[in-house]
DNA sequence: ATATTACCTAGCCATATGGCTAACCATCTT
DNA sequence: AAGATGGTTAGCCATATGGCTAGGTAATAT
């Protein structure tokens, strides 16, 4: 039963592992230029990058003694679907609401 | 620096958690309806929804002894949007990297 | 008035998470 | 051959997370 789901948006509610992400979406980039910019031990940083891999949300490739690490899109349209989904139910039964509330009006109009 | 994403990826990376949102979609329910079909003991599942509310995503009102639940559109709708633009960003990238392949192919041709 | 219902608090437990240092390959450079 | 570079492993630590039981309190139903 575990998800897809539970993995990428656990990898992805972490604003070290959103930066990577944001960065990557500009091409792929070696461990050391993503680690650049954030103030944490490589150690630690690899750590995020295992759980982004783990997510599915990111590969790489090792060549020589460089790790080349991109995105990958799949999941990110995944979720991206099952937000999009929620907020549609949400929205139709808003609208149905909406009409119910005109119906009522109406009724009510009648009546007087 | 902490931001509004941070809780809600969290809140929302745990399936009872979003199974909840799911329900709440189709409308605003009491705690102990949430609780029913979920089976952990109520402490827990009210620590869920102490999740799901600290990260904005749902709001609740109590009357009487029942608090009635109900999700609030507006993180959903900002998570969605985060995750709209990187896909879209990626696939810029694509798109002038399939560009860039025409044209090195062009003068391949031309060239020979 | 009592019992039931609906929720809440407190507190315990095991595991996961995000951070660190230290030490270790393996590959380029010089 | 030595040194520097890029990444990796191991292991420690504090806090967070998701689960539980036991024991409330307050509102409604009998």
């Amino acid at each position: 039963m575990a998800n897809h789901l539970d993995s990428f948006f656990a990898a992805v509610s972490d604003p070290t592992r959103r930066a990577v992400i944001e960065r990557l979406t500009q091409g792929p980039a070696p461990v050391s230029e993503l680690h650049a910019p954030h103030d944490i031990a490589l150690p630690t940083f690899l750590k995020h990058l295992k759980v982004l891999e783990a997510s599915g949300l990111v590969r790489s490739e090792k060549k020589g003694r460089v790790r080349t690490v991109h995105i990958e899109a799949a999941p990110l349209a995944e979720a991206e679907s099952w937000l999009n989904r929620q907020r549609r139910i949400w929205e139709a039964r808003l609208d149905r609401l909406g009409a119910l509330a005109e119906e009522i009006e109406r009724n009510t109009t009648d009546d007087q």
